[in-house]
DNA sequence: GAAAATGATGTTAGCGCTATTAAAAAGTCC
DNA sequence: GGACTTTTTAATAGCGCTAACATCATTTTC
């Protein structure tokens, strides 16, 4: 063989028809769900796609649907554990649905986010997903809207009016975590904010809040602004630590500030969570990573990202037929996994 | 409108042929760096690339490349930092070169390894990036040979005889980070291993024990055996820090469990670095995550990654003329990175 | 100074798939 | 039962890009 005319998955539309017996566009049309099909031409297609296990090829696709079914994703710098989780639900979502995924950076600037949007729609994109910090940027979205790409916002704290959104209810698990808390008799909680400029940072100190101001007996809560990040944690443990009342437990709105908890009571001697219960967000891998493994919130963030996929592949293509529709609001459920890190209120001495 | 005729972004190579005045061929060899074309020419249709804000369609790319681009990469559950990072690098690396990633995850059993494989090689994919701990897998690797996919090998201790490989100086680079800590006037050091079927993970400790015996005045060391996790890395250092004579200094394999003997240190009451120095490796998010920062090395995972993806497409295509060369072994620079976590050796009392 | 060896560009033909249009088969009606 | 719809299928034309080959200019060589 000199030239073996190679081909990389092997089996092509073409094919698939040959085999079935019917023509290339027949085929398409099956494979796309297309009406239009006498059940019986569907059903021998079907046939032929198993036996050769044909499967499309995305670049192809992609590339006649002129542009269709090519997404962005937008990312900056959050947490390591959120993002590689994120990236996989969204490159599994891809896959699955035939979609060509473009990831795009950028930093935290404003300047910096709205170069990236900018080369995502110069890449061509019919929609983006916008997950955690850019989900909340109005700049952003306005963009993308101004460009007739669909956004999808992943991870705000509520429905947004101007684009469809993907996302779990802060409020809500917030609210179940302290409840946990406070079913352990746990009386005085304090707890570490994330971004305020974050509309599901604050969803869920307004969870917090309304569930400490129900609990009977009642109890109180100091109130720590954090950053989302380790670092806030561990500063924001040390002030709730050092107060004259401290509390008996702390209730971080993510793993890295729970972990950065964690180390602040290690660091003053407290046993966790004998002494302490600390309590984190979101389930990354970072909650079973450290020790004691964090009593956390499962976000499901996989499939977040997935969801986000499929919406905006879906709206895309539905965009082109009847136009301004009301933005879709998904709600993904949530669970809260208690393990070692929290624990009953300590006995008074 | 009605309906706005296509024009996904915009901009396509016609257009900056004509806006450079040269052919659509010429554009493209400029945009894939081919060599023939005058440094004139290539000047102005940067030149137009730039004043259209051009960018490649990835996916026409990879259907004109005859699918000959498509790279499966193999990943199972290491450090969430290490795989967000080398998932962007090789992301970043698919979206410049026109690869089509196809992404497949497996746990660690031999089993789930070799189905994984199996899909991708039905797949019809042209090579694979083996990360970490499948690098390692002979079986994973000739499987692949078998299928006639190019196997790419990253992180290995040393390169392999029947992979490719992307890879950094394990050795060297724990050599000069105990050199550093040597330095600083450390001279009894405890060194927290990796897992230790990864000859990764072997090198550092033998770079590790090399500048030992080379210290002078003489060095002496505890080595404690540990899992690339944060709570392997605490266990450890809990050990190392209740030997009767307790080392001054830890090393330990990677940054996880560096940040596990940050946790124990803090649990003493040690205060880091002033009692005592911790060194990582890596340099993932969580090294500048945690406080104080951790002094460690740089692996640049995220390149390593685009490496590999890189190797990966240009072997699949050499593959089909010349066949069974030897295997390529790319050795990519590290950096020794100082930060907080490490200092003098604290005075004798 | 003509032939051959370079260089630098242009042409042509697809990659695998989907729209669109044209054609054929199957119903429908009066 | 023939003209007229209504399904269903076939044929054709790209989507944006690259490989291979063709075509010109230049050199170089003897």
């Amino acid at each position: 063989m000199s030239r073996t005319k190679k081909r990389t998955g092997g089996v092509t539309m073409d094919h698939v028809a040959r085999e079935a017996g019917v023509s290339l566009m027949t085929v398409s049309r099956v494979m796309n769900n297309v009406p239009g099909v006498k059940a019986s031409t569907r059903d021998s297609v079907m046939r032929a796609v198993k036996a050769l296990g044909y499967s499309p090829n995305a670049a192809a696709r992609s590339l006649a649907r002129n542009g269709a079914g090519r997404i962005g994703l937008l990312y900056s710098n959050p947490s390591a554990g959120y993002l590689s989780q994120f990236l996989v639900g969204a490159l599994d979502g891809a896959q699955t649905s035939g979609a060509l995924l473009v990831i795009e950076k950028c930093d935290p600037s404003l300047e910096s986010e709205a170069a990236a949007i900018g080369r995502l729609i110069a890449g061509g994109v019919a929609g983006v997903i916008l997950p955690a910090p850019h989900a909340e940027s109005e700049r952003a979205i306005a963009a993308l809207r101004d460009a007739g790409v669909v956004a999808i916002a992943v991870g705000t704290g509520h429905a947004r009016a101007d684009a469809h959104g993907v996302r779990m209810d802060d409020f809500a698990a917030a609210a179940e975590m302290t409840r946990h808390l406070i079913e352990l008799g746990h009386r005085r909680i304090g707890f570490i904010e994330g971004a305020v400029n974050q509309t599901a940072s604050v969803e869920r100190l307004k969870g917090f809040e309304t569930e400490i101001r129900r609990a009977d007996p009642p109890a109180d809560c100091l109130v720590e602004p954090g950053g989302f990040n380790y670092r806030s944690g561990f500063e924001a443990a040390e002030r709730l630590l050092s107060d004259d009342n401290p509390p008996t437990a702390i209730f971080a709105s993510n793993d890295d500030m729970a972990a950065g908890a964690l180390a602040a009571a290690h660091r003053r001697g407290l046993d966790v969570p004998g002494d302490l219960s600390v309590a984190g967000f979101d389930d990354t891998p970072l909650a079973t990573a450290v020790w004691p493994e964090l009593t956390t919130v499962r976000q499901p963030v996989a499939r977040m990202a997935e969801a986000a996929l499929r919406l905006a592949l879906q709206e895309s293509r539905d965009q082109s037929r009847r136009d301004s529709r009301a933005p879709i609001d998904q709600l993904l459920p949530h669970q809260l996994v208690v393990r070692a890190s929290t624990g009953p209120v300590p006995q008074k001495s």
